[in-house]
DNA sequence: GGGATTTAATGCGAAATGGTACAAAAAAAG
DNA sequence: CTTTTTTTGTACCATTTCGCATTAAATCCC
């Protein structure tokens, strides 16, 4: 789904079925693995403070190379996204399979975003998503459009999670969904914003156990 | 609070008070305005994207000029974000005074907080402690340690808001402040993100008036 | 008016930035 | 071995950026 796949129609050699022997001279570099470096920059200094010559040196690649693989700055900052969001997207695919109730399944829901928020070798990064809207790339209208889907799907992904719990007769049918999926959002929001600016992880997993409660709180 | 001062001793000539009768060439802009101009560039793009040239044109100061009377780019920022602190913590204390119930205040809070995040001749901008935290800017110590303590500040707010609230007998004693108050302050983050996105005022307001009920629903 | 003082305005310069042209290199295909 | 194809690596360009040095202007004090 991230790589091409290139219809591997009968290949008659079993290697890794991940190199359909190209022509020219080989790729010194992997771009999967670039992708990744590059997203890890992004999320450090945001868009506008990270330069193609930073790019380069953390992808080990040339800018010339850098161009001709992903295109220009913008177009490596949406890969990127993209990347950032397909990784949340199997974890959180991981947490809906699971059969649990739904106070864990937020427990589960909330720790899997600060496992995302707090990463970074030197300091926590904070929501990619967060962190584009923030900065000037919302000017562009594309970028902008892709930030307020994801929101969306944040949204329907917790009002999934409320409706299932009302399904299972683990909350009242009273509940107001989307206003507790927005405020779940919210509390997203305020992880990514708070772990970036250094608060302790465990100061922001202390508020989310009596947050989930408050949220869960049978009433109507 | 936000402007010189200099002791106004025995002044004899009641002129508007605010000019000490300055020695060389006077100043082409008034420095209270051009912090204005620069802050709301800055929170326009952010601290890397703004560029020295362009806060030079929107204050019609060219940049010695600039860098004379405020010091450099990060200098500029500081001042320009210690405006928008002095500037949203007034219509906070009016909130403050108001002889209001719990529910109307956090109304009034979060109403306040979306004039601010909604301001912007072509879009709305959000919350500049918000931004700053996202940008790159949070790599510096000092930025970082002023932005935390704004996140606190706020929380404390709320705080005051719910305990207040409970000696009015508006909300039970059994509520958890810590928790409801910083509750408030990620629906606070999650406007701020979501306007600045362009999600329109109108339905975050409609998210605000069920959001204060549910915060404010007693429950122990 | 003359000097002192503060600011404005012009412009320089070194570095960084995004982007590209072009030749050398490395592999497969013939 | 030669050609073709693809990528690499060096170098370059135009622009922008931050910062500062220097000169010109405007005002106050004597």
């Amino acid at each position: 789904m991230v790589q091409k796949k290139k219809k591997p129609v009968v290949v008659a050699k079993p290697e890794v079925a991940t190199e359909p022997k190209r022509r020219g001279r080989p790729r010194a570099y992997e771009p999967d693995v670039a992708i990744g470096q590059a997203l890890a920059l992004f999320r450090k200094g945001g868009y506008a403070a990270t330069s193609l010559d930073d790019l380069s040196e953390v992808t080990g690649m040339n800018r010339p190379s850098l161009y001709g693989a992903f295109g220009d700055k913008r177009a490596l900052y949406i890969k990127s996204y993209q990347r950032y969001r397909d990784d949340y997207t199997v974890r959180v695919i991981a947490i809906f399979k699971a059969d649990i109730d739904v106070r864990e399944r937020l427990r589960r829901f909330f720790d899997a975003a600060l496992d995302i928020y707090t990463t970074g070798d030197t300091a926590p990064r904070g929501c990619f998503a967060v962190m584009t809207v923030a900065s000037d790339a919302i000017a562009d209208p594309e970028i902008g459009a892709m930030m307020r889907e994801n929101f969306v799907e944040l949204d329907d992904a917790f009002g999934w999670c409320f409706k299932t719990a009302v399904a299972r007769g683990e909350l009242p049918e009273t509940i107001d969904v989307p206003t507790l999926s927005q405020m779940a959002s919210a509390i997203l929001n305020m992880l990514s914003i708070r772990s970036r600016a250094g608060v302790p992880r465990v100061e922001l997993e202390a508020f989310l156990q009596k947050a989930v409660g408050l949220l869960c709180r049978s009433s109507a």
